[in-house]
DNA sequence: ATACAAATTTGAGTAGACTCATTTTTGTTG
DNA sequence: CAACAAAAATGAGTCTACTCAAATTTGTAT
């Protein structure tokens, strides 16, 4: 099923320069440009290939958007992470944790807001298989979090802590979706989530 | 701001009378052929409009489905208010009242996937409106369900019961894109759905 | 080396969303 | 009703993402 060893032969070699050519070529442009400026075309000029080869790295031009995204937010997530260790308690963790990733995405607006659009409608196996390497990425990292509170006793779970992460995750999901569309300010963004969050800890009943 | 009367000018009428062609006939077509199969210039012919003529009244074919879905959903909402009275308590309403919802997406899915990814980048003013629409009705009902359990000291609130709405939507929400991306089923939704729910009654703390 | 098949690349061609200069319709004024 | 301006509709044309048959490159076997 999952690749046992990594294939070095030359022809991987070669597809896998290839295809980081390509990211390399898609990021620099849509940052430069911004993504409905930028064609495909140019991207295969920058990339040293011809047109049509950009459609065998990825199903569409959107997809491009995901490819660009995967690499960064790792990073993104890690830096995340470490943020979050400076809170005092789960709450301020998790907000710590997605300060972080809302300040990388308001760094390019048009391009987050592609990528949003993207996330909800992933179209072949290649790119969903990204999507969900990141997802767990977060939700693992975010897991952590929660555990950890659990730890050292400052939260009590009935349920599993992969669920809290979910649940605070699918929270700030829906504020970043209002941020990115410009239904609200980065004020009220911190505002609602920060409120939403501590409904989550305190719960309703 | 808001116009303050119905202008019913002639010049409006037929305005509105051609708004209304358009969006049926881009309603059946889509779920006739299915979204991308239909073209715009379909839409046009049936609508009996020329095909620039639909480009006035949405800046594009993905914002078709919003007005296609504004009318539907408004309707919807209402169904999904009148289940939640069943429910006991508020959970169950939430979920009950979800349920509707999903219900309805299901039977249409590559439409509903449109709409989703639409709803994450909606492009100008108009379309925006009908959005923010939909989304406080939504919001509303959802507020005077937990308004209700509140009222009847099934819950305690230390934030406006908006924002505990607003959080239980933002649940459901991210649990409706995995379910209509095909990351989950519909009985993993179902199951995630109650168990994040849950939490978000009982609290972390 | 040579022949062969499989994988990969190529770029001219296609399809269809969207534009915009022109034409038509509508409402108004004298 | 004639003349005019504003609003709306038109559809030929443009632009570009994406396709696919043909050409090229690669790996392997003899």
């Amino acid at each position: 099923m999952t690749r046992a060893q990594a294939p070095t032969g030359r022809r991987e070699q070669n597809k896998l320069e290839k295809r980081a050519r390509i990211i390399a070529a898609a990021r620099a442009l849509f940052k430069h440009k911004g993504y409905d400026a930028t064609t495909t075309q140019e991207i295969a000029e920058a990339a040293d290939v011809a047109s049509g080869t950009i459609f065998t790295y990825a199903n569409t031009k959107e997809d491009l958007v995901i490819l660009v995204f995967h690499e960064e937010m790792l990073s993104v997530i890690q830096d995340a992470t470490a943020m979050a260790r400076a809170g005092t308690n789960l709450r301020d963790q998790l907000i710590a944790f997605f300060d972080v990733m809302v300040d990388y995405h308001e760094r390019d607006l048009t391009l987050s807001r592609t990528l949003l659009r993207q996330l909800g409608y992933v179209s072949t196996g290649d790119q969903r298989a990204l999507v969900s390497e990141l997802m767990n990425a977060l939700l693992g990292q975010l897991t952590l979090i929660v555990e950890a509170a659990k730890s050292r006793g400052e939260i009590v779970l009935a349920q599993p802590a992969f669920a809290s992460a979910r649940a605070a995750f699918a929270i700030y999901y829906f504020h970043l979706g209002g941020l990115m569309s410009g239904y609200i300010n980065r004020t009220q963004f911190d505002q609602s989530l920060k409120t939403d969050l501590s409904l989550l800890m305190r719960g309703l009943e």
